[in-house]
DNA sequence: CTGAATCTGTAGACCGGTCTGTATATTTTT
DNA sequence: AAAAATATACAGACCGGTCTACAGATTCAG
């Protein structure tokens, strides 16, 4: 595969990511795709023979595995886990913002539209939510939880931030989600970093 | 209006609710709704005369009132906070199970499809939502919360809620819902005392 | 009491446009 | 020249929305 080859891809996988991020699976459609990355439709069925399906998985698992490439690095240099949470709430309140409250949580929109009628976009879903799970559970047991008390625990915080981040879209507001990162440190029963420091 | 006209624009709004439920609002298509609902297209737009959105508002807001109308005669009632919470998980977990994880929350869904790009709608899903919250918060000054705490805590215990239907949705499990109830009783039960001394 | 006018609501054909996906021709790269 | 990739025309289905026709009840003049 030749490098404009890789590069059309890459765009159309960029393309795909921007739009249903903000509109969700059946809001988006496939010429609004090929617009958005300057690509032809053949281009499209060339990269992507199993068409829109195939597309959105992609660009859920890389939006996805950014995500989780970042709170593995963080875990990595030794963050603890308030530190990861606060860096996810973050980074959702930072691009909720910049977009003018179009664009949450990546996976969040679609995860919903497509969990009882899409098998496989479902399944890809889950597999993002668990890997950004897995993350905060295993720093959890580096800080004394038992394995089952992390994972629970990691899920907890992970629901409120999910769901801080639905309220925060709906708001047009960061407010849910400044409060629900007090909520995770209470939950995991870490200090704030500010507290940390002192 | 006579009979047969309320119960056509009943049906209308019952299949309507329905079908966004389980596949949101650009998934439901108004071919789908009116062979649901047993009706005419030229009765749809007698008795919503400005499409497809108005009767989307007219299902929201009836599903955010059922739930509404339930944890407000629930409060009139004297169920505590940990009580309507528990409640509400449960009514969302038992419609998780009844549909084979096809419909959770009945606003999430359409609320992340719309919030960036039809404001009228993303107005219905706040309002909803607000509601709910003040259901909830109102109760929890009655046991003692300021009411700025009061409004804070109701919102982290929503998220909470609202997170852990997606990811029920997402894993087709009613655990991430068990789980969110401990952590919500967690929450409205140890922060009083911190939220008075703050 | 009748019968035409009116109102409510039903019924579905039809509109332009968009949807996902396919087929085929052409250009670029190796 | 072969392979990789681009480019576009096209197909059939469906989209939301508009339109006209008409069925059944109600009203009201005579």
């Amino acid at each position: 595969m030749g490098v404009k080859g890789e590069e059309t891809r890459a765009r159309l996988i960029a393309g795909t990511r921007t739009l249903i991020e903000a509109q969700g699976y059946f809001g988006t459609g496939l010429n609004q795709i090929v617009a958005e990355a300057g690509a032809p439709r053949g281009s499209l069925y060339f990269h992507f023979p199993e068409g829109k399906d195939q597309l959105v998985a992609a660009a859920l698992t890389q939006a996805g595995q950014e995500v989780g490439d970042l709170l593995a690095s963080l875990a990595a240099e030794g963050a603890d886990s308030g530190a990861l949470t606060e860096r996810l709430t973050e980074v959702f309140a930072e691009r909720l913002a910049r977009s003018d409250y179009t664009k949450g949580c990546p996976i969040a929109t679609v995860a919903l539209e497509v969990a009882g009628t899409n098998e496989p976009l479902r399944a890809v879903c889950a597999e993002v939510y668990e890997s950004w799970q897995r993350v905060l559970a295993g720093r959890l047991e580096t800080e004394g939880f038992r394995p089952a008390e992390a994972a629970t625990a990691a899920g907890q915080a992970l629901a409120l931030m999910e769901g801080a981040v639905l309220l925060a879209s709906v708001r047009r507001s960061r407010e849910p989600l400044d409060h629900a990162q007090h909520a995770v440190r209470h939950l995991l029963g870490t200090q704030p970093a500010a507290a940390r420091t002192a």
